[in-house]
DNA sequence: TCATAAACGAGACGGTACGTCGAGTCTTCGG
DNA sequence: CCGAAGACTCGACGTACCGTCTCGTTTATGA
């Protein structure tokens, strides 16, 4: 889940003119050293105790932090995870990414001109990422608490789920062009095909989510279930 | 959603061989009227307020009921609500399913032959209940918190979800059998292509839930992505 | 402390007239093993675990009875305690008093025509039996709840306080009968200055409670604090 | 009652050598105003309602203040009420001893060198005090408290009964010097005769309790029993 | 001698309060 | 003036007992 810089929560500009407003703190002051002791703690918590069990005082605490200054910055625990999950996120693919200078924003699907092949590829990567007990409980607890609070559910859409939905879509309109995929299914519909069943399965537990399932899965979608004569 | 006779938690068979242990309370005394007054209180309270602002507490005092009556039977309020869920669907069904004879069980997906005709009606049945608030508010939260409790996640998973899965597998089988579906195709993994994406969409509130959606999902379901000649 | 028969609580006549009257339990039917085992069990719990943390529920569970069964007979657990007391008082008086015959209405301090070597080894005995933790700790805790709650505090000091100051004062009176003791004092008076002491003593922990106490208690008592010539 | 400073409960000194432990508060950022509204509370309630009615919760809503603020500082509603009155007592004395220099230690009773006079006159101040409402209800529920939890006992005993004791102890030792009393007595014991029947009489409700009966106590403790010549 | 009405054991019920936990706010102090 | 520390008010938690109320099951006369 390759993600960019995050600086901070995802905060709408909220017009930061006037650098002394009452209630806004001013982010330039900001302690570094708190902000990676909070997310190290929160994504610590949350791994070790799970999420309901993780309060904002228990990340404080951790983090060696007073209270005041998570909410200071965050609205809720929930938000902070967030943050503390985009940062993870950007900092892994920092490293797999190879050089600084690469752009998230660049990122893109492997277009070897076989979209099954690549397809594959990259919901088997998906499906090891939903394996992996350090980014599982999070997404979860993210996935979990967004479906409730609906602002909450936007951000973590927008901020984590439409980056990557954008790519298979990106993807799907190349095949398209190349004569690979029918132009006329809506790229966004056809993402979700392949991105639906998969979460389906991993968030319900309605089933064994392996490399198979996700061959399956691609081949399924680009085949249909209509018989083949 | 067409649900079974439930009659109260989905208990674990719980080999009651012995007359019953020390702790568990005995169930043939319990009182009906404050079950019914917690289910419709749990209901109530959770489209009004919201599942995250209702309280054991709340449902208690709105019941007129103790506390203690609600813990002596649930564990939670995600369990509380669960049955009282269940409850609900199961009324709702036995007054839509006609004759009071009707076995839920005996439920099935339309058969009239034609497969996408079939699978159109009902998906979009799907979707007006997902966008029906009086079910939304509750199928978000025990989602929700079965996504992240797996004990409660396995109740609702099997109590709920799986029964409808079952239905979409079985109409998908009988297309097999008909030469109307790719026999070479897992019957789930055909069942999860069609509810995944829904789901998805619906949970994470990606784009709007509409017959239409419905109707483009089963028709490229079917045909697959790849283009026609 | 010897105490009469004591059949139940030391309930006022209340109109037994007819003895069917809507509220009032026939007596005649009571579970005389019930009652026992009520009895043991109060005293057993507030002996082991004190006043404060013994409940009916325990008390019930203990004697193997219902609740109901107490309620039916007793207002609080505070009476149930005092009518044990008074059946334990009982039966130990009439084990030390001999034939079964004899009325402990009868009861009377010793006359040896040595008024302070009466009062003495009378002292010193309600001393051993303030020590001895069988009586104390039901004692302390009557009192306790006696003080508090008037009407409690009432039958407590009628049942087992006034008989046992009666027989000081009547020991007394005929000590100022046989001219041992001032006739200006009231009986009454002279009682509490001997009980009194004790009494806060005993109560309040200020001091050792021994025998020397008690005779040195009755020395003074009789002698004053005036200097002697 | 004359009471020393009191500045809170009566800590048992606990060595605060090292910067303090884990559990415990710190205490100089405590709340006066929460401090003084709970004792305001806890002696309304006692007095208003009594004190089996009155509960920690009670207090704590109306004074305003959090329950765990009253449960961070004391451990029973007990000691609560023990240091409301304490306070109270102090408040007391502070107006009664005129100027804000007096120092309660120095408190003694009067010696006009009338040892009988004296007595009486302060033991008629203690009948008073007693018929008060405003003490009657809190003394009696931190005797009875006291005489069942011998912590509470201790304290209560050490902070309010022993001065008191003490004062009528100096008094007896100078009358003793002034050959106004037998110095064979021991003081505590003299102390005893003297407060011991008033105390009881209080207590168990065993008869008025008057200035008379304060004016023949002394009279009969100082003379005793035995008839005069 | 048995029928029947009660007292009984058991324990679920509506409540009240408990003592604890954490949320989010506010205050104090040190760097 | 940010940040740590943590006390504050508030509200819910889950538990313990209260005293009341059914439930069958003894039991013990009195018809």
């Amino acid at each position: 889940m390759p993600e960019p810089k995050a600086p901070a929560v995802l905060q709408v500009p909220q017009t930061p003119k006037t650098p002394t407003a009452s209630k806004t703190p001013d982010a330039s002051r900001r302690s570094e050293r708190s902000r990676r002791a909070i997310f190290d703690a929160a994504l610590a918590l949350v791994s070790e105790t799970g999420y309901a069990k993780t309060t904002v005082e228990g990340i404080a605490a951790r983090a060696g932090v007073g209270k005041q200054t998570i909410y200071r910055w965050w609205p809720s625990k929930a938000a902070v995870l967030l943050d503390a999950f985009l940062d993870l996120a950007a900092r892994t693919a920092e490293e797999a990414g190879g050089e600084a200078g690469a752009d998230p924003r660049e990122a893109a699907l492997p277009d070897t001109g076989d979209l099954a092949a690549d397809l594959r590829s990259v919901l088997r990567a998906t499906v090891d990422e939903l394996n992996d007990p350090r980014y599982d409980a999070p997404t979860r607890a993210l996935a979990a608490e967004g479906s409730t609070d609906p602002e909450l559910g936007a951000r973590f859409t927008s901020a984590l789920l439409e980056p990557q939905l954008r790519l298979f879509a990106r993807r799907i309109e190349a095949a398209q062009a190349a004569g690979q995929a029918d132009p006329a299914v809506d790229p966004r519909l056809a993402t979700e095909l392949l991105v639906g069943p998969l979460h389906h399965r991993w968030l319900h537990r309605t089933g064994p989510l392996t490399h198979a399932y996700a061959d399956a899965l691609v081949e399924h979608a680009l085949r249909g279930l209509t018989p083949r004569p």
